[in-house]
DNA sequence: AAAGAAGACAACCGCAACTGC
DNA sequence: CGCAGTTGCGGTTGTCTTCTT
């Protein structure tokens, strides 16, 4: 026989909660704790069981929620974290600070698992759905774009596959500070003994792959909008190749150039060279002229896993032209994946200058403060401060360590 | 303008793990 | 070790809002 739960057996108030609720429980948990929860009710006055209690202070009266729209930075980090965790939902919500596990299942569930599903991606694997390959119904472009995200999924997945081996036999001394100790298997377990024995977790789990795209995305949306560009994403259509722009490797304007697909670059597209002197070769006049000096940045800016990565989607060429892959990819991405939301850059820059703002030897900390008159950046001043935040985003201690993005 | 559908989110339920005796 | 009570978690449902026809 199944018992009844307390609250229909006692008569129990259930629903939602009115403002008197809310406020008679959170001035009770402010004034007392919350002790247990199973005799607050009565001492609050409160004509709900518990659990209910519970639920509502936990989900929603908690001081330290944040409520509203999810970011681009956070959408990001639920859909990887799910890729590596599955719905362990606690677990995804200890990397989202101030988000409750609800709310993000909540969110996963109404918003990303359908956005991931229109794309052709399996929600809960992660893969591209076999099925969607459609041959002879014209959806050879369809099939090219996810053939290109099953690509970089690939590449992810082993990239997390890495990081995860890693995490496990790299020495965690190199974690600041050490852990005192390695992490069980039973996350349950692992949470209570932390908050038994008062212990840092050990490594936290955020892939670096994550950060290295959202690094990478911050720097092109930074080129891009110091410049008066935009990346806009034509969202349904699934063209960025023939409609955004483009960076091309090397080859002047005049010149066939053998990176670009279909060979001349496109009126719209960027030239990269790393050669100053090949201005001087180049068609490119104005505006762009300043984006192309911008870009003469990249290199140094560009650090190993960026690199590497572009290196093995598209095989060893000139920095340049290894660049211009990264870039493309990572605008392809931006626009063509459920991270897109056209003109949405505002989180990746808030983050980036969240992160600048936190190196303690250049005080001039923020982009806002790099603008000179002109409210432009100055190149010298943002290649400074983007380098350190190459530096930053490549250094284990960062890439490994979550407490970086609360 | 009204009705139905779909979306969004809060809340509930049941189970499993944990805790203290 | 066993048991009862408590807490945490994830799946599911209910309700309200927004959108579409």
């Amino acid at each position: 026989m199944v018992k009844a739960p307390r609250c229909d057996k006692e008569g129990l108030k259930k629903g939602p909660w009115t403002v008197e609720e809310d406020q008679k429980l959170l001035a009770y948990v402010q004034e007392h704790g919350h002790g247990s929860w199973r005799s607050l009710p009565v001492k609050a006055g409160l004509q709900r069981c518990g659990k209910s209690c519970r639920l509502r202070w936990t989900n929603y009266l908690r001081p330290d929620i944040k409520r509203g729209k999810f970011s681009l930075p956070e959408e990001q980090t639920i859909i990887q974290l799910h890729a590596l965790l599955g719905n362990r939902w606690s677990a995804i919500a200890k990397h989202l600070p101030k988000r409750t596990d609800n709310e993000i299942k909540n969110y996963w569930n109404t918003h990303l698992k359908k956005r991931l599903d229109k794309m052709g991606i399996d929600p809960v694997t992660h893969k591209p759905k076999a099925n969607v390959f459609g041959l002879g119904t014209g959806q050879a472009k369809d099939a090219a774009t996810l053939s290109h995200v099953a690509q970089w999924e690939r590449a992810r997945l082993e990239a997390e596959a890495r990081w995860v081996r890693e995490s496990k036999t790299i020495p965690t001394s190199n974690i600041n500070p050490p852990p005192p100790y390695q992490c069980p298997p039973a996350a349950r377990s692992i949470k209570n003994k932390e908050e038994i024995s008062g212990r840092r977790p050990a490594a936290a789990a955020r892939p670096p792959c994550l950060d290295v795209l959202k690094a990478w995305q911050g720097v092109v949306f930074d080129m891009f909008s110091a410049k008066g560009n935009s990346i806009k994403s034509p969202t349904s259509t699934l063209t960025f190749p023939e409609t955004s722009p483009r960076l091309v490797p090397g080859a002047a304007t005049h010149e066939k150039s053998t990176a670009a697909p279909g060979g001349y670059p496109a009126d719209n597209d960027i030239i990269v060279t790393n050669n100053p002197d090949d201005h001087q070769t180049n068609n490119v006049e104005g505006s762009e002229w300043e984006c192309f000096d911008k870009l003469n940045q990249v290199p140094q800016m560009m650090n190993q896993q960026v690199y590497q990565s572009s290196v093995a989607m598209h095989g060893m060429g000139s920095p340049a032209t290894n660049f211009c892959d990264a870039y493309n990819d990572s605008a392809w991405f931006l626009e063509n994946t459920c991270f897109a939301e056209a003109n949405d850059k505002a989180p990746v820059m808030d983050e980036l200058t969240h992160i600048l703002a936190r190196n303690p030897e250049d005080k001039k900390s923020s982009l806002g403060e790099l603008e000179n008159n002109n409210g432009s950046v100055d190149s010298a001043v943002q290649n400074t401060t983007s380098r350190y935040y190459w530096e930053m985003m490549s250094s284990q201690n960062l890439m490994m360590d979550s407490n970086m993005f609360n």
